[in-house]
DNA sequence: TCTGGGGTCCTAGGACCC
DNA sequence: TCTGGGGTCCTAGGACCC
């Protein structure tokens, strides 16, 4: 019989976080905010206590009062996580950070750091590989694992396996995961939810009535807050009130794909096999400004952020091993309300250059009269870099020149 | 106190071709 | 002449996920 395992690291990123800061324990923690490397822990520390040899070696001598607390925050950031200390107070992932403020002020906030957490996501994802060679990523703290055919995979229904794992991960970084196993994808990823944190939970056929029909339709991965709202409004609540739906109504209601998948998702049936390997389909860069930008007063700011994110794209192409036939750009108003555009070129391209061009001619059909609030530029339609050089197209590197074109006012905005 | 950044997938209309 | 149908590519928006 197929086991599949859902692996979701108990609070990732506070968890890495307080690794390198053991005083922290207990103690609600956030980590978000859009603060980045720039304004690190150790930088900081030197300037207040020069005398002091710091190292990454001391930083648990770091006083507790010297950590920054959301109280003193101010910006637009959302929290990326929090300890289970600070969830307590319901402060919770993708919320602002002044919201939580407000229910947890003492709350000690720390800048994201992916660099640490990415070392720490390829550790213990080497560690599950070795045991169950099946793995798919699913982001840095979630994987899915084929259990079916590894050696002692079907013990206990997969909970001696599951314990193997938590332990190897668990001795090798100190971090806890939670973990789900299932006859598939959709359950294993609701079973890893059941017994959080550092816990293990199986769920068979059989537990379909008991354990996953009474839970909110919100809780199926896929079913989100739209789709949510609308189940409600035909007093579809739980996963078994969207059991008792004949499947022809939900196509009627919900569409021939997305209807007839929520009647196999109420029914526990999930066919997905796991995905070991995987091809990126675009890449991207977005920045919300700090304050809303005009397209005409704040012309020059607005033109540097655009050249630098066309430069990142296109170093996060070349670093990748990937080019890009199609370029497009995003922007979201102070309305918050969302615009893209994009624009295929003739040939695949990650030069800087380029991607600026193209990416401009795609500003030229929004409305630039109204505040911004994030500006972006993605490139999709991607090829691997040694393909499109087997086929003889690779075209010659242009330099980055600093950008100069009127993109952001000077001619009459097009509306 | 408005709401990050990086993605995937789906839908739907129009162009264009056979 | 007023009208077919399928396939694919392009574009815009939106839901959803981590």
């Amino acid at each position: 019989m197929r086991r599949i395992a859902h692996l979701d690291m108990d609070a990732f990123y506070a968890s890495v976080e307080l690794l390198r800061y053991p005083q922290l324990k207990g103690l609600p923690v956030v980590i978000g905010g859009g603060r980045r490397r720039e304004d690190d822990m150790l930088a900081r520390l030197r300037q207040v206590h020069p005398d002091y040899a710091w190292s990454d070696n001391n930083l648990d001598e770091i006083p507790l009062d010297f950590f920054p607390r959301i109280s003193g925050y101010t910006g637009r950031g959302v929290i990326t996580t929090a300890t289970y200390a600070a969830r307590k107070f319901g402060v919770g992932s993708a919320m602002g950070v002044m919201k939580a403020a407000k229910l947890c002020p003492d709350a000690i906030l720390l800048p994201v750091d992916f660099d640490q957490y990415r070392h720490y996501s390829q550790r213990f994802k080497a560690l599950i590989t070795e045991i169950a060679p099946l793995m798919e990523n699913r982001g840095v703290d979630e994987v899915f694992i084929d259990f079916t055919h590894v050696p002692g995979g079907q013990r206990e229904g997969g909970r001696v396996l599951a314990r193997l794992i938590q332990k190897a991960i668990f001795d090798d970084t100190g971090l806890t995961c939670s973990v789900g196993v299932a006859p598939n994808k959709l359950l294993a990823k609701m079973a890893s939810e059941f017994n959080k944190p550092n816990g293990i939970s199986i769920v068979t056929e059989d537990d379909l009535v008991n354990l996953i029909w009474p839970l909110p339709c919100r809780k199926v991965n896929g079913i989100g807050p739209k789709a949510e709202a609308k189940l409600a409004t035909h007093d579809i609540h739980t996963i078994g009130d969207l059991a008792q739906r004949e499947r022809m109504w939900l196509i009627e209601n919900f569409g021939k794909s997305y209807g007839a998948w929520l009647h196999e998702a109420s029914h526990g049936q999930d066919a997905r096999p796991i995905e070991t390997e995987s091809e990126p389909v675009s890449i991207s860069r977005e920045t919300t400004f700090e304050r809303d930008l005009h397209a005409v007063h704040d012309r020059e700011a607005l033109s540097a952020i655009f050249t630098r994110l066309c430069a990142q794209v296109a170093a996060d192409l070349q670093r990748k091993g990937y080019v890009g036939k199609t370029i497009g750009i995003k922007l979201r108003y102070d309305t918050f309300q969302s615009v893209t555009r994009d624009q295929t070129l003739a040939d695949h391209t990650h030069n800087a250059q380029q991607i600026r061009e193209a990416g401009g001619q795609c500003l030229k059909r929004v409305d630039l009269q109204r505040r911004l609030r994030l500006l972006g530029v993605r490139v999709g339609s991607l090829m691997k870099l040694e393909d499109w050089q087997a086929q003889g197209l690779s075209a010659q590197e242009t330099p980055i020149q600093p950008y100069t074109a009127s993109l952001f006012g000077d001619e009459p905005p097009q509306t």
